[in-house]
DNA sequence: ATGGACCTTCCAGTACGGGGGAAGGTCAAG
DNA sequence: CTTGACCTTCCCCCGTACTGGAAGGTCCAT
């Protein structure tokens, strides 16, 4: 199947697939006679891991990185697992700096909220931040 | 003051306020017979500002936005106010975000912390994703 | 007068995951 | 035979907030 076709089952577009090839996230498909892409419709499923992988939080390259090990014939849980666990925790890093920026800010929109303008000065521009 | 001197006393560097004078975030400054730019020590103030605008998770853009309003000769209490109610609607919907990919990966990872590699089949990549 | 620390401008690159659009080739239908 | 939809490669662009470095000018102390 050719490109765009590919890319429609997948949900997705020709420039991300041609896009994903280049970054060797794909491996280059065969090609027609005359030079167009020609895929295994078997390649949805690796682009569906692909995005699974990115509901997940991960980037292109750790995606890479299991893909690559799948590739070498080795069977990437132990990877996965590794990679599923630093990015809980970066996640997790994430939610509590997330949690003091709001509660910060829920502070100075509440400050905010009834404004006494006279008591600003523009050396500090806003009083209120 | 100087380039140099006004990044110091502001905690920050002069590349970086070339950098905020490009971007309109600074007037130009004065510059001396040899091209050299002259900074009123007050400048210090506003990089302050810009600071606590930055540590409430605005961008440098609506930084400026409320230094246009206050340039402007107005007082940018109630953009300020609309500006973090925004910050804070987004803040949370981050949060709220995180917390939904948290539990997502958290299960990932447990499923994937006993791995039982012969169920993996080599079409799907990786059943823990 | 010379060295080093500072300043100037301008151009380029970083990370991330693509998107836009040009210039040209190809395929199938009418 | 032409039209329109698709494909190819190519290179540049988006946003964000800077940072690095080159080439050259200046200031101050020795």
């Amino acid at each position: 199947m050719r490109t765009g076709e590919l890319a429609e089952a997948a949900g997705t577009t020709a420039k991300t697939l041609r896009f994903y090839e280049e970054q060797g996230l794909l491996p280059a498909a065969e090609r027609t006679a005359s030079g167009y892409r020609d895929y295994d419709p078997e390649a949805a499923t690796r682009i569906d891991f692909i995005h699974r992988g990115q509901a997940a939080g991960l980037t292109l390259a750790q995606i890479k990185q299991i893909l690559d090990i799948r590739d070498g014939g080795e069977i990437p849980c132990g990877h996965v697992r590794d990679l599923l666990d630093v990015r809980l925790k970066d996640i997790e890093r994430q939610i509590s700096d997330l949690v003091s920026l709001r509660d910060n800010v829920a502070a100075l929109r509440d400050a905010a909220a009834e404004p006494e303008p006279e008591t600003c000065n523009a050396d500090e521009v806003c009083r209120y931040l």
